[in-house]
DNA sequence: ATGAAAGCGCTAACAG
DNA sequence: CTGTTAGCGCTTTCAT
């Protein structure tokens, strides 16, 4: 036994392994059939006599025996896996999708392989293609790649998209915009005028969506917005970004994602500034924790296992019917208000009327 | 277009794919040469003619030509694929190992298989078989089966288990222990006298480990501890959790996992309690967004992701030398602690002398 | 309802 | 260095 500074290590000899693989002969033979009556027997049950049927599976059930998927994949050309590729299992948006997926893959009687591209399209290329071979089809979450490579991974791969559109691939999509515009509209009734967002990855497609929409809901509200970015999906980007929107004196920020919101309000909390009195925060994905682990955040949900499963679900439906077409499927977007999001109420004069209303308290601080 | 309330639906109709995979022998005709060769290009490209083996690189990369994986596994015995199964991808301590053990299993070429056992025993033997055939061998994260389970899967699968140990399997550990009794000692020195446990799942290993740690080093440093549970490793447990330690009048509590620290963590703030001037905090596993989301939280922080790589490596390492016997890492804890987590300092007897120290504020509450 | 035979894509002897 | 041959475990005609 070694003991180290991380740790210790131990060793034991091996005990014996019954390692020998039963094949489908070996159950043929000890069953007084042909391999083919096996094979029948358990993928088409129906075609073989009860009691044959009885004796084949007894004597595999006693071997062990399960046949095996890759040389069933070969003369099938079905291989009963999915692949998903996701940028980042770090970031907690991706195993709440993953989650589904897998568990509606399961249902399917598919197993899933996964793969983690780093954020990294080169990686996720060559992942993608690794996978090909032993997959029907491969689930994408956020691609990186450009537009040419996915369809290039089109020519010989079935594709679904999570969060990305492309000719030819079925796809899921959260609706960014709308979930914008529901924090936008928030935001402009609790009557703030000037708020600042934190741009997400340069290359993704969600942050293209998600400034789109952002444009034309601050147009229609009146509000302006300051935009920053681009940031690296990440905590500490949001530390980083705050320190920006903060100069930027603004009364409220929407962060591309819940972890770099979080990453803001900690870099708040740091600062002395508070949340909602002086600035307030609405993140974007809804992943779970970020929700329990501060009251302070307005967030935009998605139910982002659900998408997962969507996706798969899509993925099937396109396997199943290989000249049918692609679909798109969008999932609807849903601010989550939370009792200590709102600043204290404040009058403020709408039109003729004086009006009591939720106040950014900075743009007083402002004033003063 | 249909528009629901959970989202909209799109169709569109297909474009052609070209979807004949192209075969060895396809490449070996176009090439000049046997199959075999064209094998060996592959798998042992020093076997062959330079001039040849460019031929035949040359005419597979315009054929998009790569071998199948399954087609090989036939001949070989090896897939080339690992598979790895958690209980559930919704705690964030999962993803986090899974990444590491992702990353290791791409760096030796090898695909992840990815199973989501749902906490459920039945389900994790019945995933771990359905691998077992596509697989070289399975990564078991905290697993939920009984030692006789693990043992019947052991006759034709080579594990690796992690946060579990069984004869026959190598594994990487957690030092929970250690752990605890950093813990322990860190509340100790602060004064805490009387300090909560909130167990995790019953059948839980770590669990067990991690009292027994705990009653040594408790008694090692004379601190009473009293102990709840099991529950549900999740938020919602933790939260139902804190209102029986508020009752119990402690002054610290250690919560089996961060998931359920944040869940007392955000019912105490519910109930207006203080942490750390009425109760002390202490999580275990350190998932990263944990300590991100809130620095009142005392962690006991195991590197996650190493233990994924290290698992790995030794499934490796145990399919290289299959004879070579089993091995066991420990991978040490560490206790962190933050600036926010400590209370007020107040004067204390020890022994003949007066002592400054931190003081568990609650204890002041109840002799009052 | 069952068996015999051919072959899926690939590798592993064994010759040359 | 390269080709030939014989399977790996399974499914799938085509007979019976």
């Amino acid at each position: 036994m070694t003991v180290s500074a991380t740790g210790f290590t131990l060793c034991h000899v091996d005990a014996s392994r019954d390692d020998a693989v039963t094949s489908i002969r070996e159950v043929a033979r000890r069953a007084g059939v042909s391999p083919a009556t096996v094979s029948r027997a358990f993928s088409e049950p129906g075609l073989v006599r009860q009691e044959t049927l009885q004796r084949v599976l007894a004597v595999a059930e006693e071997l062990r025996y399960r046949p095996s998927r890759a040389a069933r994949s070969l003369t099938t050309g079905k291989t009963g896996n999915i692949g998903v590729v996701v940028p980042d299992l770090g970031n907690p948006f991706f195993p709440a999708i993953l989650k589904g997926a897998q568990a509606r893959a399961r249902e399917a009687d598919h197993s899933v392989f996964l793969a983690d591209s780093e954020e990294n399209p080169r990686l996720e290329m060559e992942l993608v293609r690794a996978m090909a071979r032993q997959v029907d089809g491969v689930l994408i979450c956020s691609s990186r790649l450009s537009e040419v490579e996915l369809q290039k991974l089109l020519r010989d791969t079935t594709l679904v998209l999570l969060n990305r559109r492309v000719a030819g691939a079925s796809a899921v999509q959260m609706d960014s915009a709308g979930g914008i515009r529901q924090a936008i509209e928030h935001l402009a009734a609790l009557g703030h005028k000037r708020v600042a967002f934190i741009g997400g990855p340069a290359h993704s497609w969600s942050n293209r969506e998600r400034r789109r929409g952002l444009r034309s809901s601050a147009r229609a509200q009146g509000v302006e917005v300051i935009e920053f970015g681009p940031f690296a999906p990440h905590f500490e980007a949001g530390q980083q970004a705050a320190d920006l929107v903060v100069a930027a004196s603004v009364t409220a920020v929407i962060a591309f994602n819940d972890l770099m919101a979080l990453g803001v309000l900690s870099r708040l909390a740091d600062r002395g500034i508070g949340v909602p009195e002086q600035i307030s925060v609405v993140g974007f994905d809804d992943i779970p924790m970020a929700s329990m682990a501060t009251p302070h955040l307005t967030t935009v949900a998605v139910p982002l296992e659900q998408a997962g499963r969507v996706a798969i679900e899509l993925l099937l439906e396109r396997l199943a019917h290989p000249g049918s077409g692609t679909h798109e499927q969008g999932l609807a977007s849903q601010l989550i208000v939370r009792a200590s999001t709102a600043p204290p109420f404040s009058d403020v004069r709408a039109g003729s009327r004086t009006v009591r209303v939720g106040a950014p308290q900075a743009t007083s601080v402002a004033e003063s």
